[in-house]
DNA sequence: AGAGAAGTGGAGGGAACCTCCGTTTAATAT
DNA sequence: ATATTAAACGGAGGTTCCCTCCACTTCTCT
């Protein structure tokens, strides 16, 4: 106690000017956990999952997913910002595996998929993700970001034909996605997504097609 | 007891057909109140309100609630069925108050209403009223219905100018009322409205307006 | 008026939400 | 290496909501 106090006195300049400490590495790997299980707990219940089941699944306490996230639309928006952030960052990661070409198929398949979970838990999201809202115009940046990466490096490589505009891909691939609700949706999505590929190839017509400016 | 027998027997062919008795008054009173307590709730505390406060608002049990809605996506429903029938419902009485093209315009702020409610309850609305649901068709048609009575009665009375296709002005009622989500949309759709009536009365610039053909 | 069908109310069990706080653990100081 | 301590954890438990069940009441029809 005497110790303690000695120390406090010595120390009481300590803190002049806010010096975080590092963050605790277990709080880092929570969340990621969590956001996992949110996702997993989504596709497999719907997006009325108990938090308590998404905490179970995570490894954690309710009380843990609770600090992280206040509210289960955090979780939602959690889970829907990294999946975002995916698609962004799976651009170089592609880029290094595959050449320019398959890199830009590939990513449209994850496209797919980015809009599969984001039509999941589009109703909860609600609010937050519409348009005008900060969260939808970081989105629409870092994807649009993303596609005209792998457009460029695949034109650039002579995988695709020159005149692709990829605002107008991105509307395709939005196209092929939203507007049928069944139930089969994802595997046409896929389909077309193949057929569009085979067009984006084809340097033979290719003045047949003509997307429209803007 | 034997008088029970006696009677049975009697009428022991009473029932060759389902012949359905008289629902019973309170019922269907029971019922409107809940419709009346939902909505209000809706309005009061927004889509999540708790049953049992609909319940307690209305007057009634829990139980009750229960059995004339089983979930609560019926009391949704519900609501926004009612909302409908009431709009075609006060066509033949504004028609009666009001001279045909007051009761059009009178209608059309109805209207506004309507749409408040209706995105209020959308969401969970959900997958009962989309595009190509039954609930979905039979509102159509009876609002269809409605303007189209309420425009050819103004026309022949001469209130509005002669060239305004029913469904033209639906669809700019619809425009006038979606788009804007922000909060001060319902007002400004009042205004639109007017300025709208305004136009449909205006016999001078019949040519300058023309509607899209369908 | 009396019988019985139909409807009612609300207690109660279960599930989900969320808070609170005693315990644990990682980062830093010694 | 050890001590210190701020940060993070976990989960019991209070609260609210959901929904079922059934003893009781009310209405309709004879």
């Amino acid at each position: 106690m005497q110790v303690l106090f000695q120390e406090q006195t010595i120390n009481a300049k300590r803190k002049p000017i806010a010096q975080a400490r590092k963050p605790r590495a277990d709080s880092a790997r929570n969340r990621q956990l969590l956001i996992d299980a949110a996702k997993a707990g989504f596709a497999e219940f719907g997006l009325n999952v108990s938090l308590e089941e998404i905490a179970r699944r995570a490894g954690v306490g309710i009380g843990t997913l609770y600090r992280h996230f206040p509210s289960r639309e955090a979780v939602v928006e959690a889970v829907y910002r990294r999946e975002v952030e995916q698609l962004a960052e799976a651009v170089p990661q592609l880029l290094e595996t595959s050449p320019a070409g398959e890199a830009l198929h590939k990513w449209m398949h994850l496209f797919v998929d980015y809009i599969a979970t984001k039509r999941l838990i589009a109703p909860s999201l609600g609010a937050a993700a519409t348009r005008g809202s900060s969260l939808h115009a970081t989105s629409v940046e870092l994807i649009t970001g993303a596609i005209t990466t792998l457009v460029k490096r695949a034109v650039a490589g002579g995988d695709v034909r020159k005149d692709i505009d990829p605002s107008d891909l991105l509307r395709a691939l939005v196209g092929v996605s939203y507007g049928n609700p069944d139930v089969g949706w994802q595997a046409s999505a896929r389909r077309l997504v193949d057929i569009l590929m085979d067009g984006l190839r084809s340097t033979a017509s290719a003045s047949r097609i003509r997307t429209a400016r803007r």
